[in-house]
DNA sequence: GGTAGACCTGGACGC
DNA sequence: GCGTCCAGGTCTACC
């Protein structure tokens, strides 16, 4: 079946499956061509169904299998986080009206970041691109789908994203020895298991009236999330007050605002501290000179 | 509060 | 083919 989801204006579905990287990971199939992305979701039934969306006139239109109305209903919900559908970026684009390194930020619609469903699987997620490269992240995010996901009927060789209670089972030896994730394989089962028991109702603070600060405190308190993760969290959240300062953070903003000689996180800070509230999405949007500096020569 | 070293994997490199 | 080095954030112990 095929229905479309409305998005507040304005939207660019390109914009927002490109606003980061979740779209090279599994269980999420980008195929730029076609202008589509696909996610196998597991829905609260235990159903799992290949969700395929793409770019309608106002909004998303989507793609799936034959749907019940509750089940339609908890897609719409789903995918409306995902794509941040309901969100309002006007003050944002007012504050930042003057800038010129953001001037395709309305235009193009920017503002928006792609969302897994679940905060459990975002923070998993971020974990796993901490201190490591990115492809070892893609690698260690398609291994856990892959052994511990549930498939898709119609093609076993697609699985949605682990459940906690999965992941929970699975245990630290496992992890770190056939799925690969190292050191972070505690902090994962530990996150697991205290979110399927029930102990952690992590998807709380998706809808949190916590000021930031507190929120950012809830977030530090996860094993293996540190400044950096928390900061991306908090994006995801809806909330641009912190920067992700990673170490392509640092060589961006070095490159930009200090002739290539090594800043600190600190200097990267003060940096960006002009833009209050917004420097999150100011940061995530810029149009670094450092990215295309093979092509200016 | 700040700092140093350990954590772990896989790619790059030299031999 | 093997050994070594390096990149990447967070945690813990220590000052």
């Amino acid at each position: 079946m095929q229905f479309t989801i409305p998005a507040r204006p304005p939207f660019n579905f390109r914009s927002v499956v490109s606003s980061h990287g979740w779209n090279q990971l599994q269980p999420f199939v980008y195929d730029e061509t076609a202008g589509t992305l696909s996610y196998i979701l597991r829905l609260s039934t235990g159903q799992v169904i290949d969700l395929v969306t793409t770019a309608a006139d106002s909004g998303l239109k989507v793609n799936s299998p034959r749907l019940s109305v509750k089940e339609k209903a908890e897609v719409t919900n789903i995918l409306t986080w995902m794509f941040a559908l309901d969100s309002d970026f006007s003050e944002f684009y007012q504050a930042i009206q003057d800038e010129p390194a953001l001037a395709n930020v309305e235009k193009l619609a920017r503002g928006r970041v792609l969302r897994s469903p679940t905060l459990f699987e975002d923070v998993i997620r971020t974990i796993l691109t901490t201190n490591t490269l990115w492809a070892a992240t893609r690698r260690m995010v398609a291994n856990l789908v892959q052994q511990f996901g549930e498939p898709l009927p119609s093609d076993p060789t697609r699985r949605a994203f682990p459940t906690a209670l999965s992941l929970a089972a699975a245990g630290e030896g496992r992890l770190r020895a056939e799925t690969r994730l190292g050191y972070r394989a505690p902090y994962i089962v530990d996150l697991a298991q205290r979110v399927a028991s029930g102990e952690f109702d992590l998807e709380a603070l998706k809808t949190s009236c916590l000021p930031t600060l507190e929120l950012r405190r809830e977030l530090l308190k996860i094993q293996g999330i540190g400044p950096y993760a928390s900061a991306n969290l908090l994006m995801i959240l809806g909330r641009s007050d912190y920067l992700p300062i990673d170490s392509w953070a640092l060589k961006v903003v070095s490159h930009e605002w200090h002739a290539d000689q090594p800043v600190t996180p600190a200097q990267v800070q003060a940096d960006m501290d002009k833009w209050g509230r917004w420097q999150g999405l100011v940061f995530w949007f810029w149009d670094w000179s450092y990215n295309h500096k093979d092509s200016a020569g």
